[in-house]
DNA sequence: GATTAGGCTTTG
């Protein structure tokens, strides 16, 4: 009796089940007494039937814990299954995903894939004669269980081997007569979103068709928007159940009847499989599939009767045209009554200047403007009339499909226009018409749509301006250098980031400060941005899309890293990585072995080369010899090759030369020292370069004017280095009365304190400046609600959290750090 | 087991 199947709530198959008894998923162990225990779970997962050669089958599914609540990972306790023989034969005959089964008679294995999938450390086996599983399946409706003895089936336990599951027959569209309830699958070539009737119901339009070529229309009313096709384009197809089949003017109809449900499915050639629907339980089986991709592939060849669909891009739109546009709602606003604003963009720019409306900010749900940049790629959209409700409905953030919108050049009778943009006559302004004709409608596409995928690559490929260059960085990256945990070796260099000596004095500064502020609306930063946008509450922020600036009133509660010379990073413009600043023991091990493992080399022929020996010292580092080679072109520019030498030499010796470039021997040639350490030391400053995008190789740089100009830039170009630059990052937690926030402090980290990160890798009055600021902001040990407040514009963007998954994030820009008073000069450390 | 709407050559 392997697999058996029940209907739902019918009486045997729990009686089946009483002298055993259910164990949770999460409770399943190699130390579980499985003799009379079920487990109970929705098949989430079937993988295909294995035949091996013996004769024997293996079939792996999933089936995952219903109501129970949710584990750490928010999703319900899952775990593998694996069937042999017979039994996993049966049941890929007989079970859908979706259908819950309960399995009995099984035995508990360590599970190899638990790395790879995450799921159940252990997995249930099920073989052999005492292995079975019960399906259960809500009752088969009426007008097809008379056909089928599937109910019969479910009170007769011995015949439920060759149990089979109960199919549906469907019928082709050019065999429909009139008068029967029908199954049909259909390609749709038009189709109106579900729009409110005047009855009770939504009513949704299709037309579909198949290789009879007939178009036959449906109506669809249903209380419930989740029971209407979710159609996205045409071309889209959907399998019907229980319609009936009706004439109307001439033309064969189906209509929904009782029982009636939708299934839609990508209709691309090689498109998802996964099925949009709501239901909860539904038959999907291979011949379900075969026939998708049949209607796939006619569907593919028939050009003329599924039009592609007129989904145009933004930068594509011309005047007077009606079309489908994909793309994401950044702010909406009402303009009146009858007209809703939707501001949306979907990463293309139009050469066409988009009209402006203007409407109340306060009324904008949203952010109320954007940078310059964004703004040029943001379309307005009116809709009007019916569409408002379902705009009204709508979340920045939405990705949308908004359906026969119309492009309208030079518009001058727009709600709100100012007089000035009437006289623009290149502008287009978005009009979705009132009424539902034409299929004109708005649809919420979900994020993981090819559609919305292919927009989100675009939207990320956006060239940026310097001024927005974050955005390239996603925030995986930002994410993972701050997980880092702490091992850094402090590097001399920055040891006193955060004099111990000055903490507190830096407080008793910042508490005379702090005392101000919260009597005083003075602020202690500063913005140097010029948006027109009043100040929000940090809940309104989050509470708004993920794009857009704010302009907010806030105080410092914390701040990462509280080392503060873990802020300092190095960056790759070129490909935008972002790396800690190797420490000095790692750079010092570098120099030493390099030292050890010289040969010898031929001196560069454009080069002065000679030697000096360093000679042992009485700790028993052994006599060594440096190699020194001048550039002959640079003499008075003072570029030195230094093989040999150690870290702590180099500085030494980068005190008195202008230009240092360490190197070694390699199979007798001079090379660059392993990437981590600086390609050049030039005084106190130190530059490194990237080892993905270097091509390093020992070549003397090319005097440009007369020997007018030797630099870092030049010295990296010669070479073949892509040099890094410092930037700072840190991420610091804000709030204000309504929320607190995470945001980062990067773009404008240099803005925000008033140093360049090069000066804080290089210098203490840098380093202090920080440390001051911080400390003014975040005084120690003070109550938060004391601290001062800080006026900031902050930037929202989309960016990617280390899954992947999308995530909101913030940055401060355009804001600086006013000094803290002078009355309290910080303890310079003289390093 | 009622009722809804029954695309369509649009236009603020």
């Amino acid at each position: 009796m392997p697999v058996q199947v029940l209907s739902e709530g019918a009486g045997p198959g729990a009686k089946v089940l009483t002298h055993l008894s259910s164990v949770p998923i999460v409770l399943i162990s190699t130390s579980t007494d499985c003799s009379d225990k079920t487990v109970k779970g929705k098949v989430v997962r079937k993988c295909p039937l294995v035949s091996l050669a013996s004769g024997d089958f293996i079939l792996k599914i999933i089936i995952q814990e219903e109501g129970s609540p949710p584990d750490a990972s928010h999703q319900n306790p899952s775990i593998n299954v694996i069937l042999f023989g017979a039994l996993a034969k049966d049941f890929d005959g007989a079970v859908n995903q979706g259908d819950v089964v309960v399995a009995a008679g099984f035995t508990v294995g360590k599970s190899p894939t638990v790395q790879k999938d995450k799921l159940h450390p252990f997995n249930l086996l099920l073989r052999g004669d005492g292995a079975c599983v019960y399906v259960f399946r809500p009752p088969p409706p009426p007008s097809v269980s008379r056909s089928s003895p599937a109910a019969k089936r479910s009170s007769s336990p011995e015949v439920s081997r060759k149990t089979k599951v109960r199919k549906y027959t469907y019928v082709g569209l050019g065999d429909l007569k009139a008068g029967s309830v029908v199954n049909v699958y259909g390609v749709v070539v038009f189709f109106k979103q579900p729009f409110k009737t005047r009855g009770t119901d939504f009513c949704s339009s299709l037309k579909i068709t198949d290789q009879s070529n007939e178009k036959i229309g449906c109506t669809i009313f249903c209380e419930k928007l989740e029971d209407h096709p979710k159609i996205y384009q045409i071309g889209d197809i959907v399998r019907l159940h229980r319609v009936k089949t009706q004439f109307f003017n001439d033309s064969m109809t189906l209509v929904k009847t009782f029982g009636f449900s939708v299934v839609a499915f990508d209709g691309a050639v090689g498109g998802s499989m996964e099925p949009r629907t709501s239901s909860r339980s539904f038959n999907f089986d291979q011949e379900d599939q075969r026939r998708v991709e049949e209607l796939r592939s006619w569907a593919a060849n028939q050009s003329v009767l599924v039009p592609p669909a007129p989904a145009i891009p933004l930068c594509d739109v011309q005047p007077k045209a009606y079309f489908d546009l994909t793309c994401q709602l950044l702010s909406k606003a009402p303009v009146d009554s009858t007209c809703t604003l939707l501001r949306v963009w979907d990463g293309t720019r139009s050469d066409h200047t988009l009209l402006k409306v203007i409407v109340e900010p306060n009324a904008t749900e949203g952010p109320s403007s954007f940078p310059p940049e964004r703004e040029r790629l943001i379309a307005n959209v009116l809709a009007y009339d019916n569409h408002v409700e379902i705009a009204r409905q709508l979340k920045p953030g939405d990705f949308l499909r908004i359906y026969n919108l119309r492009a309208i050049p030079g518009s001058s009778k727009v709600p709100g226009l100012t007089s000035s943009q009437e006289e623009e006559l290149d502008h287009l302004a978005f009009h979705l018409h009132g009424g539902n004709a034409f299929g004109r409608g708005i649809r919420v596409l979900p994020e993981n749509c090819p559609e919305v995928q292919e927009m989100k690559r675009v939207m990320e490929a956006i060239p940026e301006d310097d001024r927005d260059d974050f955005s390239e960085l996603n925030d995986s990256a930002l994410m993972e250098i701050w997980g880092t945990p702490p091992e850094f070796m402090e590097p001399s260099l920055l040891r006193a980031a955060i004099p111990e000596s000055a903490a507190g004095e830096e407080a008793d500064t910042a508490e005379s400060s702090s005392g101000i502020s919260t009597t005083h609306p003075s602020s202690s930063t500063e913005r140097r941005c010029d948006h027109d946008t009043h100040t929000v509450s940090l809940s309104e922020v989050k509470r708004s899309g993920p794009a857009g600036v704010h302009h907010v009133r806030v105080q410092l509660r914390s701040y990462e890293p509280q080392r503060l010379h873990q802020a300092l990073k190095l960056y790759c413009s070129k490909c935008t990585s972002l790396q800690d600043v190797p420490d000095d023991e790692l750079v010092a091990g570098i120099f030493s072995e390099a030292s050890r493992d010289s040969g010898p080399y031929s001196a560069p022929a454009w080069a002065i080369s000679g030697q000096v020996d360093i000679p042992g010292n009485a700790l028993g580092s052994p006599t060594r010899t440096m190699g020194v080679h001048l550039s002959t072109e640079f003499m008075s520019k003072e570029l030195l090759f230094l093989t040999g030498s150690s870290l702590e030499e180099t500085c030494l010796l980068s005190a008195g030369y202008e230009n240092i470039v360490p190197v070694r021997s390699s199979r007798g040639q001079l090379t660059l020292l392993h990437p981590s350490a600086p390609f050049l030391f030039r005084g106190r400053r130190r530059y490194y370069g990237c080892e993905r995008c270097s091509e390093a190789a020992v070549r003397e740089p090319v005097c440009a004017e007369g020997g007018k100009l030797l630099d870092e830039k030049i010295i990296a170009e010669a070479l073949g280095v892509e040099p890094l630059r410092f930037v700072l990052l840190m991420k610091l937690e804000l709030q204000d009365a309504s929320d607190s926030l995470h945001v980062f402090l990067w773009r404008d980290a240099e803005e925000f304190f008033g140093v360049s990160a090069e000066d804080v890798a290089a210098n203490q009055e840098a380093q202090n400046r920080i440390s001051q600021s911080m400390d003014s902001l975040c005084p120690a040990g003070d109550s938060t609600d004391e601290r001062p407040w800080m006026d900031l514009c902050l930037t929202v963007y989309r960016g990617e959290d280390e899954d992947g998954l999308n995530k909101t994030c913030y940055q401060i820009c355009n804001s600086t750090v006013t000094r803290p008073p002078p009355s309290a000069p910080p303890n310079a450390n003289p390093a």
